[in-house]
DNA sequence: CGACCTTTTGATATTTATCAAGTAGCGTGG
DNA sequence: CCACGCTACTTGATAAATATCAAAAGGTCG
């Protein structure tokens, strides 16, 4: 189940690379840490509400998710994680899990070890630094999901939410031209974008009859990206991306 | 306008030793920062969405909050901050705000240059670690923001955003017995959790009706805590508050 | 006192949720 | 290869929550 490999965590690097400036002795830094690797399936909790942590995830392959259970039972999704996201980073720090970390589709996720962590930040505080920005971009998410949930419509919304997974797809190249990975099952969507499937499920219809978007065998095609990213109030400066790195309109 | 006393980040040292455990050595250190102090009046912006800070905010006294402006003008309130808060921490890693901060009531805020907390969290690793885990505490409190505006409804969100105020003020004894400061607008509270106006007077008068709270001269008492709480759903975990420092049922 | 902001209230419109039911796709086992 | 069962998607009808509009009433401060 666990194994170590020559370049596992390359994605972590394309990431990296991407949203700050990175050396070639601190890519070596990164390579050299321990690691452990596991594929899973969908719907697979990677740590839960209440969990203490020791070792810190990192996607590899596959899209995860944040989530929170409220009283009543219902789901609200706060983020959603691509390959080279390290989406339980503030583990490092805040010793007991306030959410949920389950893969929304099957996946690879690498497992390094807090105390490794910690003492590479340490050891090389540049990459303390990069690693520590990654957590505060992660921040800037969220407050860009605040503002989409709290005042923009539900069609604006969807929209917004396509922009955002189509520039952190091709700042990682994981895109194919203007076509992107959208496994979500429009249950998910709902819960990440605060709506009912059954609106969730109109609003993608009126986005395919606007002729923005199509999807099909979970690949998400943009036919028309200025008048997406204009039907979704988007603007990528919340994503922090590096100069040359910013998506031409 | 600037100038510099004794012991003017009391505030923050509050904060950390409720959030975080310090020594006396650390505490000095934090009481050596280079600062400068500003009394400004409400409303007054502290740092704007596009700006390039090389400063730190610290909240000394009064009210501010972070927001964004979207793009048919509807104003965001992404989190709201009391004294001892550090709320803009990002901008020492991400160069480009991405949202506006500014106070809500006249406030007297310390500003600490960036280099020097760049350079106190060098020298001091495990106070570096306690500065950055302020910051991932407030992704945490986004997180549960993205749960209220998403999933919860209008009634629940205001009591569960009250109890937050109350837990937050009282970590710091800024509470006297039930009471905190409550200076929000209806305008403001609604900017903040997502809705209108009108709507949240309407919810107020309910929640003052079923005798859970009452508000005269921007104080806010609590009338009846255990069942305010219920209401809101909340629960004080995602504050991630040191042991002894929970709040009793 | 008067201007201005905030709160309150009522009436109405809109968005979005809920409920219900049917359809389509897809993987699995016979 | 087909039938079955499960899940996801789709659609329509209706209900509920919340927004919007309009206007009056209260406070506050120069």
């Amino acid at each position: 189940m666990a194994y170590r490999s020559g370049d596992a965590l390359a994605p972590l690097l394309v990431r990296l690379r991407a949203v700050s400036d990175l050396t070639e002795d601190e890519a070596d830094a990164i390579r050299s840490l321990p690691f452990t690797v596991r594929e899973v399936g969908a719907g697979w909790e990677i740590v839960r509400e209440g969990d203490r942590p020791t070792q810190t995830c990192l996607i590899l392959a596959g899209v995860s998710c944040r989530f929170k259970i409220l009283g009543d039972g219902a789901r609200q999704i706060v983020s959603v994680h691509i390959p080279g996201d390290l989406p339980d980073l503030q583990s490092l720090r805040l010793e007991i899990m306030d959410h949920n970390l389950a893969t929304l589709t099957p996946s690879r996720i690498a497992l390094v070890p807090h105390r490794a962590v910690e003492l590479l930040m340490q050891v090389n505080p540049r990459l303390g630094a990069i690693i520590s920005r990654e957590g505060l971009i992660d921040g800037s998410i969220f407050r860009e999901w605040i503002c989409n949930i709290g005042r923009r419509s539900a069609h604006i919304r969807i929209a917004h939410f396509i922009c955002e997974m189509f520039v952190r797809y091709r700042l990682i190249g994981a895109n194919e031209e203007m076509r992107i990975p959208f496994a979500f099952t429009q249950a998910e969507l709902a819960d990440a974008q605060g709506m009912s499937t059954v609106h969730v499920n109109r609003v993608l219809r009126e986005l395919k009859k606007e002729g923005l978007v199509s999807i099909a065998g979970k690949i998400l095609t943009i036919h028309d990206w200025p008048r997406l990213q204009r039907t979704g109030d988007f603007d990528a400066g919340y994503l922090h991306l590096r100069e040359g790195h910013s998506i031409a309109a």
